[in-house]
DNA sequence: CCGATATCAGTTTAACTGAGATAA
DNA sequence: CTTATCTCAGTTAAACTGATATCG
C-alpha cells in the first residue's frame, strides 16, 4: 500500500554505503596525495603492496583477489610493469601465466612509502581506542567476504 | 573451489584503506545492479536520497556534503535534472544559487527503491549484531569526519 | 575587489565490455 | 571441447583541473 506522500524523510535508506564510499573517497584523497610525489597512484601502489606479500602472483589472481576484471588488474599492472616496479616472467610449469615479482626499484619504493604510510593511517585512527580499530577492520573483513561472494565473471 | 587462504602474514601498510576500498568496490557493485534496471547509478541514486532528506539544497552545498568538487557534483545533478528526477528553482533572495528540489518522479523512484536497498543494505549485514552494525557505523562516521576535515578547496 | 555559485570545456583514473589468441 | 590466462581495443562513470561569468 502506497503511503500517503508523508514529509518523513525516507529515513538513511542507502547510508551505510554513502557513508563507506565517502570514507573510501576521502581515505583515497590522502592516499593519492602521499603517494602522488613518487609516481604512483594509490591503487597502484595497494597493488604493489599485495604483489610484495604474495610474490609469483599472476594478475588475474590478483584480480580476482581485488574483486575486478582482468583485464582491469591488467591496466594496473602494465603501469607498474612500465615503471620498472615490477617484472613478469613466463613460468616454465605453465607458459600461459605469467609470474609476477618485484624489482629493486619496487622494493625502494615500498619502503620509502611505509613510514608515511603508517603515519597517515595511524593518524585516520588516532582518536580510536585500540581495541576498536581492530573491531573496525574486523567489520571490514566480514563485509569483504560477504559482498565478495558474489562477484561477476 | 579457488578458496584460497593468502600464504600467510595478512599484516600490511596500507590495509586498512585496501580494505575499505575493496568493500567500497564490492558494496557499489550491488548497488549499480540493483538500481540499473531504473536508469540510475549509485551514485546518482544516493545524490537523490540526500537530496530527499534536505529540500532546497544548492548544488555546491552537496558537493562539500559529500567531499566532491562543485563541478563534479554538477555533473552528477545535470544527470538528475536530465531524467527529470528534479528540478533547480532559482531562489528569489539569491539569484546567483538554485535550489534543488523533487519531482514526483523523483519521489516515485525513491519509494520503489526503498524496499530492495533496505533489504540490500540487510543482506551485508546479515551476520552482524544489531550492535555491531551500529558500532560500524559508528565509525564510518568518525572517519568521515577525521578524513574530510582536509578538503581541498 | 573578493568570495561563492554556477557553467563550459577538457582531462584522468580506474573501472567496465567485447573479441580473440593460446595454453592446460 | 572447455576453460583460464593474457592481450587488444573501445567505453563508461565519476572524479579531477582550469577558465569564465555573475551575483552578493
Amino acid at each position: 500500500m502506497p503511503q500517503q506522500h508523508s514529509t518523513r524523510p525516507p529515513a538513511g535508506v542507502p547510508s551505510m554505503m554513502y557513508l563507506i564510499k565517502q570514507v573510501e573517497l576521502a581515505a583515497k584523497g590522502h592516499l593519492d596525495q602521499l603517494v602522488a610525489p613518487f609516481g604512483v597512484t594509490g591503487v597502484q601502489y595497494t597493488a604493489l603492496t599485495v604483489l610484495a606479500r604474495n610474490p609469483g602472483m599472476t594478475s588475474a589472481r590478483l584480480a580476482r583477489n581485488s574483486f575486478v576484471r582482468i583485464q582491469s588488474m591488467a591496466q594496473t599492472i602494465a603501469g607498474l610493469e612500465e615503471r620498472g616496479w615490477i617484472v613478469r616472467e613466463a613460468d616454465p610449469s605453465s607458459r600461459r601465466q605469467r609470474r609476477i615479482s618485484l624489482t629493486e626499484s619496487g622494493r625502494a619504493l615500498i619502503h620509502s612509502l611505509q613510514e608515511p604510510l603508517e603515519a597517515l593511517e595511524h593518524d585516520m585512527f588516532a582518536d580510536f581506542e585500540g581495541e576498536e580499530v581492530e573491531a573496525f577492520a574486523e567489520y571490514l573483513q566480514r563485509l569483504r567476504l560477504r559482498l565478495g561472494g558474489s562477484h561477476p565473471h
